[in-house]
DNA sequence: GCAAAAGTGTTGTCCTTACACCCATGC
DNA sequence: GCATGGGTGTAAGGACAACACTTTTGC
């Protein structure tokens, strides 16, 4: 019997016929969303963060999140955290990976899907700094919450791996920015040391830097043109990516 | 006043002292595990489903799923499932991402955590065949139970990238494969035509390719070599990526 | 005029691609 | 001996890495 196309009806199953009973007997959990949210500033990669405000974490930081309601979907909950903590609702934001180890949270079984957002930090300014909310230097988190030091590695390393492959890395930047703050922003999250003219090379080739015609200004030295981001022509041009390499 | 180090106690909030009272007032839902098996046979990529046992949906294939249980850790559920379904236990097995439309379970809201799953078809010969569990290719799948079509094409998208980036592909092969196999392998999952003399070369230079002395058999023309997988000497040769395009 | 960073080009190397012929086996 | 796919090498082109000097501005 070739199960390549859909077949008739299967003989002498024990249907079930009302899947809200079904549900009704699942076990249920908690769950939560935690917003990793990354901002860049003098030349540092940061994360958005509080005071834990159990008592327990009261000396730790945490990151921000919050339950996510029965008929609230979860992208819905991060924009809604984003919205209630920063103010700001027109961010990239991408769902990361669930952590749901047993023990994660000290109140019960919580689970939480991280999502994750990259905002500029000029742009954004905290409107409400309740909880000691606070952009935090990615290098000097200390101790954190729950696992949430975890969490962020994970967003990190996801960062690093679709900075690469997308152009994430201009919602962190001013919407025109010099070329020096881009490949400051890339040393930054790859943690490496590029060569500045093949960095130049690179971008430009790409073809969706436009020249604003302006310069910096307040700096002490001669400044650099100021680009902003294209994405027309970066959706036109992108290419589709193959290449084994392991 | 700086954050980038552990400041003191803040002053003044209101701190929660039983962590198990918050949680306890949370509102919860009920948790499945997807397992998205991907097999690999007469070169096509093939998919393990079940037929639905929900009556609505009982003209559909389903993935292979359970509720997760209060104490299960999410990874341990997918490997019951994935035990309970084919006998298997060590399994290549990855969460790829978390399924919450409130609306993709007719009977209430049911989040799902997508794992994905590799395997040699040949070597996990199916025990159990009850709802009609079989493998499925994955070019003909028709219409699908829930969400399930959406969870497998993230699935699909997701192997068609990491296999790209990690030597993912050998769970889907027997032990000792020829290049030929390999070669299927590959174009099958990122559905293109490579040429066999670059893709021979482009595996042989990443020398992790042992050559077992063994040849391929039942074939009607020249007999291939057969190489094995030598996870050492990928680990030690790993590049770690760094190149930026898109 | 000095410090600091912007801006620019060339060269060699490596990786990728395209491509064609002989070889071993089954029938 | 013929059909089928296995096995190999080479040459051209493109991408990437390494590298140094001139220019513009602030002070």
């Amino acid at each position: 019997m070739s199960y390549d196309h859909k077949t008739a009806l299967a003989p002498n199953m024990p249907l079930i016929t009302s899947a809200s009973e079904l549900v009704g007997n699942y076990p249920k959990m908690a769950i939560t969303v935690d917003c990793v949210i990354f901002g860049f500033e003098d030349n540092k990669l940061k994360v958005l963060l509080i005071r834990s405000d159990l008592q327990m974490y009261n000396d730790k930081w945490s990151l921000l999140g919050d339950v996510t309601l029965a008929n609230e979907e979860f992208e819905d909950a991060a924009y809604r955290i984003l919205k209630t903590r920063t103010g700001m609702t027109d961010v990239y934001l991408e769902q990361v990976r669930t952590f749901s180890q047993v023990a994660r949270h000290p109140g019960g079984r919580v689970i939480t899907v991280a999502y994750c957002s990259l905002l500029n930090i000029r742009h954004h300014q905290l409107k409400i700094t309740d909880n000691e909310l606070h952009w935090h230097s990615l290098s000097s988190l200390g101790d954190m919450a729950f696992d949430h030091q975890q969490i962020i590695d994970r967003c990190y390393n996801w960062l690093q791996k679709r900075i690469q492959e997308h152009p994430l890395g201009f919602n962190l930047l001013p919407e025109k920015f010099s070329l020096r703050e881009l490949q400051n922003l890339y040393e930054a999250i790859l943690n490496v040391e590029l060569d500045r003219r093949n960095f130049r090379k690179k971008f430009f080739s790409m073809d969706f830097l436009e020249d604003t015609g302006e310069f910096e200004f307040d700096v002490k030295h001669r400044p650099g043109k100021l680009y902003q981001f294209n994405f027309a022509k970066y959706e036109k041009n992108k290419r589709k990516w193959i290449g084994i390499d392991f």
